[in-house]
DNA sequence: GACCGGAAGT
DNA sequence: AACTTCCGGT
């Protein structure tokens, strides 16, 4: 990742309004993209006591998005991060209401045969090592970055944490993706959302809506 | 195609 | 434990 110290600090203030996070203290976050990219979660923790985990999830988000658009534009010219706050230039990103083309045939770009992790310099770099990551958790990922992945997952209401997903297939290959399970579908993924009825993550919406989940309370703070 | 849970596998 | 895989039935 090609952020400067300064790309960063604008990034981090710009998550914390978007997210209504208490303020943090920079000093701890003087670091250019590479290095934050480097960073794990209980770094981030360490850093920001109360909103660390969250940062921490967020710039997931943003690696992840990147490296979409960089699979997308990809081979022509080097693609750079582009940052948020500073240097003006917010593109004006990549919600693709595909507009219903009619016809249509052919399915989308399968996206992606390129999984160039940012580039981490330094070597190593813990990558994805140990994603534990929940179900819940990514769809709630997905949730928090509408303008990227608003097109297959939306909410319907935010406060009650009642969502839609509107594509099923390609909300089950992200989610396939993440976990590393090139045959996960969503037959399989809606299966693991039903577990979450029993275990009080979930719940059936009052009317129930095809393709509509609702979180129960803490979960979909 | 979506929804539903039981049952077994990882 | 938290899914993943498979499945017969609605």
């Amino acid at each position: 990742m090609q952020w400067t110290v300064d790309d960063v600090k604008a990034w981090l203030l710009w998550t914390l309004r978007q997210y209504n996070l208490p303020m943090i203290s920079m000093e701890y976050f003087a670091l250019d993209g590479v290095a934050l990219s480097s960073l794990c979660e209980e770094e981030f923790q360490r850093r920001a006591p109360q909103c660390g985990c969250t940062l921490f999830a967020q710039l997931e988000i943003w690696k992840a998005a990147c490296q979409e658009l960089e699979s997308r534009l990809d081979m022509t010219e080097a693609s750079r991060w582009s940052s948020p706050g500073t240097s003006a230039s917010n593109d004006a990103s990549t919600s693709n209401n595909c507009a219903s083309s009619s016809g249509d045939a052919s399915d989308d770009e399968e996206e992606e045969g390129d999984p160039t992790p940012p580039p981490t310099a330094g070597g190593k770099v813990a990558t994805r090592g140990g994603s534990h990551i929940h179900l819940w958790q990514f769809l709630k990922e997905l949730l928090a970055s509408p303008q990227l992945h608003g097109s297959c997952i939306r909410w319907l209401e935010r406060t009650k944490g009642v969502f839609k997903i509107e594509d099923s297939v390609r909300v089950a290959r992200l989610w396939g993706k993440r976990k590393n399970r090139p045959a996960m579908n969503y037959d399989k993924l809606s299966r693991s959302i039903r577990q979450y009825y029993k275990k009080g993550i979930m719940k059936k919406t009052e009317r129930s809506q095809r393709l509509v989940y609702q979180f129960c309370h803490p979960y979909c703070m």
